[in-house]
DNA sequence: GGTTCCCGGATATTTCTTGTCCGCGTTGTG
DNA sequence: CACAACGCGGACAAGAAATATCCGGGAACC
Protein backbone atom coordinates (compact mmCIF):
# COMPACT_ATOMS: atom_id res chain seq x y z
CA UNK A 1 0.00 0.00 0.00
CA UNK A 2 1.63 3.43 -1.16
CA UNK A 3 0.59 7.06 -1.37
CA UNK A 4 1.04 9.21 -4.23
CA UNK A 5 3.97 11.56 -2.95
CA UNK A 6 1.78 14.13 -4.93
CA UNK A 7 -0.58 13.92 -1.37
CA UNK A 8 2.28 15.94 1.08
CA UNK A 9 2.98 18.37 -1.62
CA UNK A 10 -1.12 19.05 -2.05
CA UNK A 11 -1.61 19.14 1.56
CA UNK A 12 1.31 21.47 1.78
CA UNK A 13 0.17 23.84 -0.96
CA UNK A 14 -3.52 23.84 0.77
CA UNK A 15 -1.93 24.71 4.20
CA UNK A 16 -0.24 28.17 2.27
CA UNK A 17 -2.95 29.20 0.27
CA UNK A 18 -5.06 28.93 3.74
CA UNK A 19 -2.57 31.99 5.02
CA UNK A 20 -3.03 34.21 1.28
CA UNK A 21 -6.10 35.66 0.34
CA UNK A 22 -4.78 36.61 -3.21
CA UNK A 23 -4.21 33.64 -5.53
CA UNK A 24 -0.81 32.49 -5.70
CA UNK A 25 1.22 31.05 -8.73
CA UNK A 26 2.11 27.56 -9.11
CA UNK A 27 5.44 28.59 -9.72
CA UNK A 28 5.51 30.56 -5.91
CA UNK A 29 4.14 27.27 -4.28
CA UNK A 30 6.83 24.67 -6.08
CA UNK A 31 9.79 27.31 -5.34
CA UNK A 32 8.44 27.48 -1.55
CA UNK A 33 8.77 24.04 -1.26
CA UNK A 34 11.84 22.96 -3.55
CA UNK A 35 10.05 21.03 -5.74
CA UNK A 36 9.28 20.44 -9.84
CA UNK A 37 7.12 23.36 -10.71
CA UNK A 38 5.12 21.51 -13.85
CA UNK A 39 4.86 18.34 -11.75
CA UNK A 40 2.94 20.63 -8.39
CA UNK A 41 0.90 22.04 -11.34
CA UNK A 42 -0.54 19.04 -12.29
CA UNK A 43 -1.26 17.96 -8.59
CA UNK A 44 -3.00 21.86 -8.53
CA UNK A 45 -4.76 20.73 -11.43
CA UNK A 46 -6.28 17.93 -9.69
CA UNK A 47 -7.48 20.31 -6.67
CA UNK A 48 -9.17 22.09 -8.98
CA UNK A 49 -11.54 19.62 -10.70
CA UNK A 50 -12.13 18.53 -7.31
CA UNK A 51 -13.54 21.91 -6.56
CA UNK A 52 -11.01 22.28 -3.44
CA UNK A 53 -8.74 25.12 -5.05
CA UNK A 54 -10.26 28.06 -7.99
CA UNK A 55 -7.77 28.65 -10.19
CA UNK A 56 -7.86 32.20 -11.92
CA UNK A 57 -6.02 33.02 -15.24
CA UNK A 58 -4.08 35.90 -16.17
CA UNK A 59 -1.43 38.31 -15.52
CA UNK A 60 -1.85 38.49 -11.69
CA UNK A 61 -3.80 34.90 -11.09
CA UNK A 62 -2.89 31.70 -9.15
CA UNK A 63 -4.59 29.65 -7.47
CA UNK A 64 -7.06 29.95 -4.06
CA UNK A 65 -9.14 27.61 -1.90
CA UNK A 66 -12.75 27.96 -2.83
CA UNK A 67 -14.14 27.24 0.42
CA UNK A 68 -12.74 28.17 4.30
CA UNK A 69 -9.91 25.79 4.97
CA UNK A 70 -11.60 24.99 8.33
CA UNK A 71 -14.21 23.12 5.77
CA UNK A 72 -11.76 21.29 4.10
CA UNK A 73 -10.73 17.94 5.17
CA UNK A 74 -7.76 15.93 4.79
CA UNK A 75 -9.37 13.09 2.85
CA UNK A 76 -10.83 16.08 0.07
CA UNK A 77 -7.42 16.16 -0.63
CA UNK A 78 -6.28 12.91 -0.55
CA UNK A 79 -8.84 11.49 -2.80
CA UNK A 80 -8.59 14.75 -5.12
CA UNK A 81 -5.16 13.09 -5.65
CA UNK A 82 -4.60 9.83 -5.09
CA UNK A 83 -7.86 8.95 -6.38
CA UNK A 84 -10.91 7.53 -4.71
CA UNK A 85 -10.81 4.13 -5.96
CA UNK A 86 -10.68 1.35 -2.81
CA UNK A 87 -7.02 0.20 -1.54
CA UNK A 88 -8.74 -3.45 -2.04
CA UNK A 89 -9.92 -4.12 -5.11
CA UNK A 90 -11.95 -7.44 -5.27
CA UNK A 91 -10.84 -9.70 -8.62
CA UNK A 92 -13.90 -11.70 -7.79
CA UNK A 93 -11.68 -14.88 -7.88
CA UNK A 94 -14.49 -17.27 -6.00
CA UNK A 95 -15.37 -16.98 -8.93
CA UNK A 96 -13.26 -18.50 -10.84
CA UNK A 97 -11.46 -22.52 -10.93
CA UNK A 98 -13.39 -25.63 -9.85
CA UNK A 99 -15.24 -24.53 -7.23
CA UNK A 100 -16.72 -21.05 -8.94
CA UNK A 101 -19.58 -19.47 -7.15
CA UNK A 102 -22.12 -18.82 -8.99
CA UNK A 103 -22.67 -14.82 -9.96
CA UNK A 104 -25.89 -14.87 -7.97
CA UNK A 105 -24.38 -15.92 -4.64
CA UNK A 106 -22.01 -12.32 -5.39
CA UNK A 107 -24.52 -10.01 -5.07
CA UNK A 108 -23.21 -8.69 -1.80
CA UNK A 109 -19.15 -8.58 -1.05
CA UNK A 110 -18.09 -11.05 0.91
CA UNK A 111 -16.89 -11.53 4.13
CA UNK A 112 -13.10 -10.82 3.03
CA UNK A 113 -13.96 -7.52 0.87
CA UNK A 114 -16.75 -6.15 3.71
CA UNK A 115 -13.77 -6.26 6.33
CA UNK A 116 -11.55 -4.32 4.19
CA UNK A 117 -13.98 -2.11 3.26
CA UNK A 118 -14.50 -1.64 7.25
CA UNK A 119 -10.82 -0.78 7.63
CA UNK A 120 -11.04 1.59 4.45
CA UNK A 121 -13.72 3.30 6.10
CA UNK A 122 -11.85 3.55 9.90
CA UNK A 123 -9.13 5.29 7.49
CA UNK A 124 -11.62 7.81 5.68
CA UNK A 125 -13.04 8.67 9.24
CA UNK A 126 -9.59 9.70 10.44
CA UNK A 127 -8.93 12.04 7.82
CA UNK A 128 -11.72 13.21 7.62
CA UNK A 129 -11.78 14.52 11.40
CA UNK A 130 -8.97 16.95 10.44
CA UNK A 131 -9.31 20.40 8.34
CA UNK A 132 -6.57 21.96 6.61
CA UNK A 133 -6.66 24.90 9.59
CA UNK A 134 -6.51 22.37 11.76
CA UNK A 135 -3.34 21.42 10.31
CA UNK A 136 -2.27 25.51 9.78
CA UNK A 137 -3.07 25.73 13.35
CA UNK A 138 -0.59 22.71 14.65
CA UNK A 139 2.07 23.73 12.57
CA UNK A 140 1.62 26.98 14.07
CA UNK A 141 2.17 25.90 17.19
CA UNK A 142 4.93 23.84 16.95
CA UNK A 143 6.83 26.27 15.38
CA UNK A 144 5.96 28.20 18.71
CA UNK A 145 3.56 30.68 16.42
CA UNK A 146 6.17 31.48 14.07
CA UNK A 147 5.29 29.73 10.49
CA UNK A 148 2.38 30.62 9.07
CA UNK A 149 3.38 34.04 9.68
CA UNK A 150 6.79 33.53 8.04
CA UNK A 151 4.62 32.17 5.40
CA UNK A 152 2.37 35.46 5.21
CA UNK A 153 5.95 37.50 4.97
CA UNK A 154 7.28 35.38 2.13
CA UNK A 155 4.28 35.56 -0.23
CA UNK A 156 3.51 39.30 0.36
CA UNK A 157 7.23 39.97 -0.49
CA UNK A 158 7.61 37.39 -2.95
CA UNK A 159 4.98 38.80 -5.20
CA UNK A 160 6.79 42.19 -5.23
CA UNK A 161 10.57 41.54 -6.01
CA UNK A 162 10.68 37.91 -7.93
CA UNK A 163 8.20 39.39 -10.91
CA UNK A 164 10.94 41.99 -11.22
CA UNK B 1 -3.41 4.47 -2.50
CA UNK B 2 -3.66 1.11 -4.03
CA UNK B 3 -2.87 -3.31 -2.36
CA UNK B 4 -1.29 -5.41 -4.02
CA UNK B 5 -3.80 -7.80 -5.49
CA UNK B 6 -1.55 -10.81 -4.08
CA UNK B 7 -3.35 -9.40 -0.91
CA UNK B 8 -6.41 -11.44 -2.06
CA UNK B 9 -4.85 -14.45 -2.83
CA UNK B 10 -3.15 -14.79 0.29
CA UNK B 11 -5.79 -14.04 2.08
CA UNK B 12 -7.75 -16.92 -0.14
CA UNK B 13 -5.14 -18.77 0.29
CA UNK B 14 -5.05 -18.58 4.03
CA UNK B 15 -8.61 -19.49 4.26
CA UNK B 16 -8.50 -22.49 2.55
CA UNK B 17 -5.52 -24.19 4.35
CA UNK B 18 -7.58 -23.42 7.62
CA UNK B 19 -9.82 -26.20 6.16
CA UNK B 20 -6.77 -28.81 6.01
CA UNK B 21 -4.55 -29.86 8.68
CA UNK B 22 -2.83 -31.21 5.71
CA UNK B 23 0.21 -29.70 3.92
CA UNK B 24 -1.55 -28.08 0.40
CA UNK B 25 0.52 -28.00 -2.20
CA UNK B 26 1.01 -24.43 -4.52
CA UNK B 27 -0.33 -26.06 -7.51
CA UNK B 28 -3.56 -26.73 -5.96
CA UNK B 29 -4.03 -23.74 -4.36
CA UNK B 30 -3.61 -21.60 -7.43
CA UNK B 31 -5.59 -24.26 -8.93
CA UNK B 32 -8.30 -23.77 -6.79
CA UNK B 33 -8.63 -19.68 -7.89
CA UNK B 34 -7.66 -20.01 -11.24
CA UNK B 35 -4.60 -17.83 -10.83
CA UNK B 36 -1.23 -17.95 -12.16
CA UNK B 37 1.06 -20.91 -10.36
CA UNK B 38 4.46 -19.37 -9.75
CA UNK B 39 3.21 -15.93 -8.92
CA UNK B 40 1.16 -17.92 -6.21
CA UNK B 41 4.03 -19.45 -4.66
CA UNK B 42 5.86 -16.28 -4.45
CA UNK B 43 3.69 -14.66 -2.51
CA UNK B 44 3.82 -18.18 -0.04
CA UNK B 45 7.05 -17.53 -0.01
CA UNK B 46 6.36 -14.28 1.71
CA UNK B 47 4.13 -15.67 3.95
CA UNK B 48 6.58 -18.36 4.97
CA UNK B 49 9.50 -15.82 5.82
CA UNK B 50 6.68 -13.83 7.69
CA UNK B 51 5.98 -17.11 10.37
CA UNK B 52 2.20 -17.19 8.94
CA UNK B 53 2.32 -20.54 6.99
CA UNK B 54 5.42 -23.93 7.06
CA UNK B 55 6.59 -25.24 3.63
CA UNK B 56 7.51 -29.04 3.87
CA UNK B 57 9.54 -30.04 1.13
CA UNK B 58 9.22 -33.47 -0.63
CA UNK B 59 6.30 -35.85 -2.11
CA UNK B 60 3.29 -35.06 0.41
CA UNK B 61 4.81 -31.57 1.00
CA UNK B 62 2.83 -28.70 0.74
CA UNK B 63 1.63 -25.21 2.42
CA UNK B 64 0.40 -25.39 5.94
CA UNK B 65 -0.62 -22.62 8.88
CA UNK B 66 1.45 -22.65 11.63
CA UNK B 67 -0.73 -21.27 14.32
CA UNK B 68 -4.55 -21.55 14.56
CA UNK B 69 -6.49 -19.82 12.52
CA UNK B 70 -8.45 -17.76 15.09
CA UNK B 71 -4.65 -16.35 15.94
CA UNK B 72 -3.50 -15.00 12.38
CA UNK B 73 -5.05 -12.15 11.75
CA UNK B 74 -5.67 -10.22 8.22
CA UNK B 75 -3.18 -7.54 8.79
CA UNK B 76 -0.47 -10.04 9.96
CA UNK B 77 -1.12 -11.33 6.29
CA UNK B 78 -1.60 -8.05 4.45
CA UNK B 79 1.82 -6.89 5.73
CA UNK B 80 3.15 -10.48 5.17
CA UNK B 81 3.06 -9.68 1.24
CA UNK B 82 2.41 -5.48 0.76
CA UNK B 83 5.51 -4.69 3.65
CA UNK B 84 5.17 -2.75 6.76
CA UNK B 85 6.07 0.75 5.24
CA UNK B 86 3.10 3.07 5.89
CA UNK B 87 1.16 4.49 3.05
CA UNK B 88 2.46 8.24 3.70
CA UNK B 89 6.25 8.46 3.56
CA UNK B 90 6.76 11.83 4.66
CA UNK B 91 9.82 13.90 2.49
CA UNK B 92 10.50 16.50 4.73
CA UNK B 93 9.86 19.38 2.12
CA UNK B 94 9.76 21.61 5.21
CA UNK B 95 13.57 21.56 5.28
CA UNK B 96 13.62 22.56 1.60
CA UNK B 97 13.39 26.07 0.13
CA UNK B 98 13.79 29.34 0.83
CA UNK B 99 11.53 28.79 4.05
CA UNK B 100 13.26 25.85 5.21
CA UNK B 101 12.70 24.47 9.15
CA UNK B 102 16.38 23.76 10.42
CA UNK B 103 16.47 20.04 11.33
CA UNK B 104 16.33 20.61 15.26
CA UNK B 105 13.04 21.48 15.34
CA UNK B 106 12.08 18.20 13.20
CA UNK B 107 12.87 15.80 15.84
CA UNK B 108 9.31 15.08 15.70
CA UNK B 109 6.88 14.93 12.81
CA UNK B 110 4.59 17.40 11.84
CA UNK B 111 1.07 17.59 12.14
CA UNK B 112 0.51 16.44 8.61
CA UNK B 113 2.47 13.10 9.30
CA UNK B 114 1.31 12.51 12.82
CA UNK B 115 -2.90 13.11 11.16
CA UNK B 116 -1.62 10.54 8.71
CA UNK B 117 -0.41 8.50 11.08
CA UNK B 118 -3.28 8.32 13.36
CA UNK B 119 -5.10 6.88 10.03
CA UNK B 120 -2.83 4.12 9.86
CA UNK B 121 -3.29 3.35 13.19
CA UNK B 122 -7.01 3.23 12.61
CA UNK B 123 -6.76 1.00 9.53
CA UNK B 124 -4.57 -1.53 11.55
CA UNK B 125 -6.75 -1.70 14.09
CA UNK B 126 -9.35 -2.47 12.00
CA UNK B 127 -7.94 -5.62 10.53
CA UNK B 128 -5.97 -6.89 13.91
CA UNK B 129 -10.43 -7.41 14.92
CA UNK B 130 -10.73 -10.19 11.83
CA UNK B 131 -8.57 -13.32 12.19
CA UNK B 132 -8.62 -15.96 9.48
CA UNK B 133 -10.84 -18.06 11.15
CA UNK B 134 -13.80 -15.17 11.78
CA UNK B 135 -13.51 -14.82 7.68
CA UNK B 136 -14.04 -18.83 7.05
CA UNK B 137 -16.69 -18.54 9.52
CA UNK B 138 -18.33 -16.10 7.75
CA UNK B 139 -17.74 -16.97 4.70
CA UNK B 140 -19.45 -20.25 5.60
CA UNK B 141 -22.28 -18.08 6.84
CA UNK B 142 -22.77 -16.28 3.59
CA UNK B 143 -23.19 -19.57 1.86
CA UNK B 144 -25.52 -21.43 3.69
CA UNK B 145 -22.52 -23.97 5.40
CA UNK B 146 -21.93 -25.63 2.17
CA UNK B 147 -18.93 -23.18 0.83
CA UNK B 148 -15.98 -24.72 3.93
CA UNK B 149 -17.25 -28.28 3.52
CA UNK B 150 -16.93 -27.92 -0.70
CA UNK B 151 -13.23 -26.72 -0.30
CA UNK B 152 -12.68 -29.87 2.69
CA UNK B 153 -14.31 -32.41 -0.16
CA UNK B 154 -12.44 -30.74 -2.98
CA UNK B 155 -9.29 -30.87 -1.75
CA UNK B 156 -9.61 -34.39 -0.31
CA UNK B 157 -10.44 -35.55 -3.82
CA UNK B 158 -8.01 -33.77 -6.12
CA UNK B 159 -5.08 -34.74 -3.93
CA UNK B 160 -6.09 -38.75 -5.14
CA UNK B 161 -7.22 -37.75 -8.79
CA UNK B 162 -5.03 -35.38 -9.83
CA UNK B 163 -1.44 -36.62 -9.15
CA UNK B 164 -2.47 -39.51 -11.18
C1' DG C 1 18.30 -43.60 -5.96
C1' DG C 2 14.40 -41.63 -8.12
C1' DT C 3 10.69 -38.58 -7.77
C1' DT C 4 8.14 -34.80 -6.21
C1' DC C 5 7.85 -30.56 -4.34
C1' DC C 6 9.41 -26.08 -2.13
C1' DC C 7 12.84 -22.28 -1.95
C1' DG C 8 15.52 -18.52 -3.95
C1' DG C 9 17.07 -15.56 -7.26
C1' DA C 10 17.43 -13.90 -12.11
C1' DT C 11 14.60 -12.17 -15.80
C1' DA C 12 10.95 -10.35 -19.05
C1' DT C 13 6.64 -7.81 -19.43
C1' DT C 14 3.26 -4.73 -18.18
C1' DT C 15 1.39 -0.97 -15.50
C1' DC C 16 1.78 3.05 -12.90
C1' DT C 17 4.09 6.91 -11.12
C1' DT C 18 7.03 10.62 -11.95
C1' DG C 19 8.47 14.36 -14.67
C1' DT C 20 8.34 17.64 -18.74
C1' DC C 21 6.43 19.90 -22.59
C1' DC C 22 3.66 23.22 -25.49
C1' DG C 23 -1.12 24.97 -26.87
C1' DC C 24 -5.15 27.69 -25.28
C1' DG C 25 -7.67 30.91 -22.67
C1' DT C 26 -7.58 34.67 -19.57
C1' DT C 27 -6.09 39.04 -17.95
C1' DG C 28 -4.12 43.49 -17.94
C1' DT C 29 -2.49 47.32 -20.96
C1' DG C 30 -1.87 50.72 -24.78
C1' DC D 1 -10.55 47.01 -29.14
C1' DA D 2 -6.08 44.76 -30.48
C1' DC D 3 -1.96 43.37 -28.42
C1' DA D 4 1.20 41.08 -25.59
C1' DA D 5 2.19 38.65 -21.35
C1' DC D 6 1.19 35.27 -18.21
C1' DG D 7 -0.28 31.02 -16.27
C1' DC D 8 -3.50 27.07 -16.50
C1' DG D 9 -4.72 22.78 -18.81
C1' DG D 10 -4.17 18.53 -20.91
C1' DA D 11 -1.13 15.86 -23.95
C1' DC D 12 3.47 13.58 -24.12
C1' DA D 13 7.93 10.89 -22.77
C1' DA D 14 11.10 8.71 -19.15
C1' DG D 15 11.64 6.15 -15.16
C1' DA D 16 10.22 3.11 -11.44
C1' DA D 17 7.59 -0.47 -9.57
C1' DA D 18 4.57 -4.18 -9.69
C1' DT D 19 3.30 -8.31 -12.18
C1' DA D 20 4.30 -12.61 -14.15
C1' DT D 21 7.58 -16.34 -15.43
C1' DC D 22 11.41 -19.42 -15.52
C1' DC D 23 15.14 -22.45 -13.93
C1' DG D 24 18.70 -24.34 -10.78
C1' DG D 25 19.41 -26.19 -6.03
C1' DG D 26 17.84 -28.69 -1.80
C1' DA D 27 14.83 -31.45 1.10
C1' DA D 28 11.53 -35.10 2.08
C1' DC D 29 9.31 -39.25 0.81
C1' DC D 30 8.92 -43.69 -1.69
S1 LIG E 1 -15.45 -10.82 -2.77
FE1 LIG E 1 -14.39 -12.14 -1.31
S2 LIG E 1 -14.53 -14.21 -2.26
FE2 LIG E 1 -14.95 -12.71 -3.89
S3 LIG E 1 -12.93 -12.37 -4.83
FE3 LIG E 1 -13.22 -10.72 -3.29
S4 LIG E 1 -12.22 -11.52 -1.46
FE4 LIG E 1 -12.49 -13.29 -2.83
S1 LIG F 1 6.79 16.10 8.47
FE1 LIG F 1 5.13 17.53 7.93
S2 LIG F 1 6.20 19.43 7.32
FE2 LIG F 1 7.73 17.77 7.23
S3 LIG F 1 7.64 17.08 5.07
FE3 LIG F 1 6.25 15.73 6.26
S4 LIG F 1 4.26 16.67 6.03
FE4 LIG F 1 5.76 18.24 5.42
Amino acid sequence: MKLSNGVEWALHSCVTLSQSREPVQATRLAELHGIPRAYLAKHLQALSRAGIVHATAGQVGGYALTRPAASVTMLEVVQAIDGIEPAYRCTEIRQRGPLAVPAEQCERPCAIARAMAAAQEAWYRALTAVSIADLAAAIDIDSDGTAMADVRRWLAESRRSLPG
